[in-house]
RNA sequence: GCUCGAAUGGUGGAAUCGGUAGACACGAGGGACUUAAAAUCCCUUGGCCAGGAAUGGCUGUGCGGGUUCAAGUCCCGCUUCGAGUACCA
């Protein structure tokens, strides 16, 4: 009977819905294992058959660990908040609610027809009020806490107001927008709103005025990590920079601890020293420099204390509120004309020119070390949030500096011995110093790093700075608290009111507070948000309820916040749920976590390094400080799968005509290649009746073919993209081989975290295995093959050979490598004309993570009543994979014996040849005692040395 | 510019600790079955050379060196491609 994996594969679908076979409940019995993939934006364009991979390969880790007797959570939801769901929406002209729904429904649909183990009644959406919820929940705490820097850890606000009361803001150290000192007789004089705006500085949600990337294509503000190249990473929309009022996560307080934690966790190295370097850390010194002929004191950052001596000039940022005290009469004009020319260039135009200018301000700083006077220069590369806003300028070793020296004709002073600084600067951390002093200098301070290496030299500097009370050591990170309002409608809203201005948090028990149904939900290139529009939306503080906002009167009824929060937030602790999705009282109860813990295995694309592995990664430290999440990390081992390329086809038409020249041809006329739909060419041979009724134009279509009669496309390997007509779409590879050769094959493409071009052209070669696996169980006549004789040797072998294969591939995500085993060992089966129940019911096992339709089926034909998904995985036993080997006594050099293990198919003159393999190698390992040679023929094996 | 990763047949890709390079699959070529096609099965398939043939020889993992009895794998220096990041002091 033929493998027909429709009905097998409809059949099975059904039973599992059917049966609750993938429901799963804390069973304390089991270890458990959590495997999660990142859940997708329900996006219009549905599946293709690069969506799955990641998919298909933790479904395959998934089954495995519960053949292997884990308990195991493989959860799916959607993240269905945030832009791209809201832009979709826009641009059909729907409501996003709409299209979202029908978006996930059209999703589900997808993902059901290839076999997942989700276990659906854990389902979560990020739209979804019981929800966002616990997004809001969270925010409100962030709201009211504050971050130790010295425990490293988040703390109630309560407890530092309480401190401020006692003893101001003097001596504490927590994370903080700006240093700010008063006292506690100042902050208890402060009024309710001074108070709210001070404490604006620490909370771990606040509102700040910071400049923000503001997108007037999206009418919304755009995190760091949403902007590339001074455009926005949805849409590609130029991006400025203007400063608003925004709630901000204050991630930069866990800048160590995200560092830190990055040494604590299974990912790939190339992510983990992306994140590094998104975190930047950057350890240096503070120092200060005191304006010449004033008592005022400025301090700058540098990593290069060392170079002290070689400092000729120093920098402001333009921004840089030292500009207006530096600045002289004299220079008052040529410095506001600098600063307005600075203004009017934007973000974009910075990055993509990076033109050497500056103004002098007219005053000079008075280097601590020698006494000189170095002029003060204001330039737009020294950027305001970084640092202190301020340089000290060492043109021979800094490229920057050299080159704005260069400009303005500022001296450069070699500080390396044997630097040649006259074409460029010395970037170089290495070589000893000098010139430090200079020689002849006038002494000022009894201090020398002459001879030093550029590290002893940063070390000494930065003890004498310490000591002298010239400054500290400082670490500065370059990661920047995360901008967390959007002026969208598509959002979770805020759960924050405003009572006079002052920010109130809506009641625990109100929550959560559900976005309003609104006709008018389209952004403003103005900035003013959606909600805006509403009628509905205000907080009555006496009944505890939204009411509409024309009750408004500033005393019971105060305005709601109209901002709505970015996408990241619901996508940064929805693997916590999962763990008890339908908890209406906590976010996740004590007893889902203890068990759960973390995501033991996170699959997902690399392209969310640095904003959702970097937002979770913080939220969950935060969770962590609350007791909430039990563990520090909540992503223990990440496999990013890589991206599904396209595989394009092209027609070549010669210029002017409607004739259509073959591949091998093209080159013979004045020819364009135009895109053809790749689901109308098969092994790059066009379809040429299909192709004439594709698009009318080519209904008169005319070829020149080539000497076979067939018509050859050219290929390239693309994006995958509608308009390149690339796509492939999975239900169309379902419809014509069954979802368990789409697993395989994708799975058989190659490394799951490689990134690679889709080619349906291979397809077929897993096709006919599982065509071949099927035969291999199944009859004629559709009857079991199978008898309960004992397996002979040679089936042992070949059957064990693959479960040590499949059980450490499946470890390593090398699932092609495993498939190629199957291939091996079914084909060697086949030849054994094998017909063992055991061997079958084994080998039935093992292919059940990879094509669960067909395992079960056959699982069911050998006689079982219950899913394959609960037999248990093959023990392996390595006596049957043993090669007997013969051990042969040989004398060497006159005293050292050694002894070599050959195969006992080995013959004679290969064992000689390995003797005298050995007796060749042996002449290098004199003075080495050798204890053991292993040969097998042709081939030494081990050599075993003392 | 800096950081990280990669480079193996016509194609996708295999190759534990350094130990017969090219597993497995596609494609291609040849053959069997068939009226024919589909399906299935068998053989060949990195390159070059010799032989009627079984087979044998040489060469071969981006380039140039090195370490080693032995290098796709380790070390040094390049080239190319990909990813991330970018005035971060």
């Amino acid at each position: 009977m033929e493998y027909n994996f429709k009905a097998i594969e409809k059949k099975w679908q059904r039973y599992w819905v059917e049966h609750n076979t993938y429901k799963v409940t804390e069973d304390t019995g089991k270890p458990k294992y959590y495997v999660l993939n990142m859940f997708p934006y329900p996006s219009g364009a549905g599946l293709h058959v690069g969506h799955p991979l990641g998919y298909i390969a933790s479904d395959i880790y998934a089954r495995a660990k519960r053949l292997q007797g884990y308990n195991v959570l493989n959860p799916m939801g959607y993240d269905a908040y945030g832009l791209p769901a809201e832009q979709y929406a826009i641009q059909t002209g729907q409501h996003p609610e709409k299209t979202t729904f029908a978006n996930i429904d059209r999703y589900r649909e997808q993902l059901d027809k290839i076999g997942f183990c989700f276990d659906w009644d854990r389902e979560v959406r990020t739209c979804d009020p019981k929800y966002y919820h616990w997004t809001q929940w969270a925010f409100q705490k962030m709201f009211n806490s504050f971050f130790c820097n010295k425990c490293q850890k988040a703390q109630p606000i309560e407890k530092l107001i309480s401190r401020f009361e006692e003893k101001g803001s003097i001596g504490i150290d927590v994370a903080q927008t700006e240093q700010i000192d008063f006292t506690a007789t100042e902050w208890n004089n402060m009024d309710d709103k001074q108070k709210s705006d001070t404490l604006m500085n620490y909370r771990i949600a606040f509102l700040g005025e910071t400049m923000v990337n503001w997108c007037p294509g999206l009418g919304t503000v755009l995190a760091n990590d949403e902007v590339v190249d001074g455009v926005s990473v949805r849409g590609g929309y130029p991006v400025e920079q203007k400063k608003m009022r925004q709630w901000c996560l204050r991630v930069s307080a866990y800048s160590q601890r995200l560092l830190d934690g990055l040494d604590t966790i299974d990912w790939s190295e190339s992510i983990k020293e992306t994140q590094r370097n998104w975190i930047g850390r950057s350890e240096g010194t503070e120092m200060e420099f005191r304006i010449a002929g004033t008592d005022e004191k400025f301090t700058i950052f540098t990593t290069r204390a060392d170079t002290i001596f070689g400092v000729t000039f120093m920098v402001l940022a333009p921004e840089s509120e030292l500009v207006q005290t530096t600045t002289t009469p004299e220079q008052k004009e040529e410095v506001e004309k600098y600063i307005a020319y600075v203004k009017g260039r934007t973000e974009r135009e910075r990055m993509i020119d990076h033109k050497v200018t500056g103004v002098f301000s007219g005053s000079y700083a008075i280097n601590p070390f020698t006494g000189e006077s170095i002029p003060i220069w204001i330039s737009e590369y020294v950027l305001a949030g970084y640092g202190t806003g301020a340089i000290m300028a060492v043109p021979a070793h800094d490229s920057r500096d050299y080159a704005f020296a260069k400009h303005f004709n500022l001296p450069i002073i070699p500080l390396i011995e044997g630097a040649d600084v006259s074409e460029e600067s010395y970037d170089a951390k290495e070589g000893t110093v000098v010139n430090s002093p200079r020689q002849g200098a006038k002494p000022y301070v009894d201090f020398t790093l002459n001879g030093l290496s550029v590290k002893e030299a940063i070390a000494a500097t930065k003890e004498y700075v310490t000591s002298h009370q010239l400054g500290r050591v400082k670490v500065n990170y370059r990661l920047r608290d995360a901008i967390f309002s959007r002026q969208r409608y598509w959002g979770e809203p805020f759960p924050v009111y405003y009572k006079h201005g002052i920010p109130q948090m809506i009641p625990e028990e109100c929550l959560p507070v559900q976005l309003p149904q609104v006709e008018k939900f389209l952004p403003t290139e103005t900035g003013e948000p959606p909600l805006g529009h509403a009628s509905v939306w205000a907080w009555d503080e006496v009944n505890n309820k939204i009411v509409e906002n024309s009750k408004i009167d500033d005393k019971t009824v105060f305005p709601i916040e109209l901002y709505t929060m970015p996408g990241f937030a619901g996508s940064s602790a929805y693997y916590l749920r999962y763990m008890d999705p339908h908890n209406g009282q906590a976010l996740v109860s004590p007893e889902a976590v203890q068990y759960w813990k973390s995501v033991d295995l996170y699959v997902g694309g690399s392209e969310h390094a640095t904003g959702h592995l970097i937002y979770s990664r913080f939220w969950n430290k935060f969770l962590f400080d609350l007791g909430v999440s039990v563990t520090e990390e909540p992503f223990q081992k990440l496999v990013n799968q890589g991206m599904i390329q396209g595989r394009s086809n092209f027609v070549y038409r010669i210029k002017d005509t409607n004739t259509f020249v073959s591949f091998d041809k093209k080159d013979q006329y004045d020819v364009t290649p135009i895109h053809v739909d790749v689901n109308i060419v098969s092994a790059d041979i066009l379809d040429v009746e299909a192709f004439k009724k594709w698009r009318p134009e080519y209904a008169t279509a005319e070829f020149i073919l080539n000497d076979d009669g067939k018509y050859v496309c050219g290929w390239a390997v693309e994006k995958m993209s509608k308009s390149m007509f690339n796509v492939v779409n999975p239900d169309m590879i379902i419809e014509k081989f069954g979802a368990d050769t789409l697993r395989l094959y994708e799975m058989f493409l190659g490394p799951v975290e490689q990134s690679k071009p889709w080619d349906t052209n291979g397809i077929d070669g897993c096709y006919r295995f599982l065509k071949k696996f099927w035969n291999f169980f199944v009859g004629q006549d559709g009857e079991l093959i199978a008898t309960d004789n004992d397996p002979s040797k040679e089936e042992l072998k070949a059957l064990h050979t693959l479960i040590k294969k499949v059980t450490t591939d499946i470890e390593e995500f090398s699932y092609n490598t495993s498939i190629a085993a199957f291939m091996i060992c079914v084909n060697e089966l086949v030849k054994l004309k094998s017909a063992s129940r055991k061997i079958k019911e084994q080998l039935t096992v093992l292919i059940a993570p990879f094509c669960p339709h067909l395992a079960e089926e056959l699982w069911e034909m050998l006689g079982h009543k219950t899913s394959v998904c609960d037999a248990a995985w093959p023990e392996l036993n390595e006596q049957y994979l043993k090669v007997d080997t013969e051990t042969l006594g040989i004398s060497f050099n006159g005293k050292t014996r050694f002894t070599m293990d050959f195969a006992p198919e080995a013959t004679k003159e290969e064992i000689e040849q390995a003797v005298l393999a050995a007796e060749e190698s042996k002449k290098h390992l004199e003075g080495k005692q050798i204890v053991k040679i292993i040969v097998v023929p042709h081939r030494i094996v081990n050599i075993v040395l003392k």
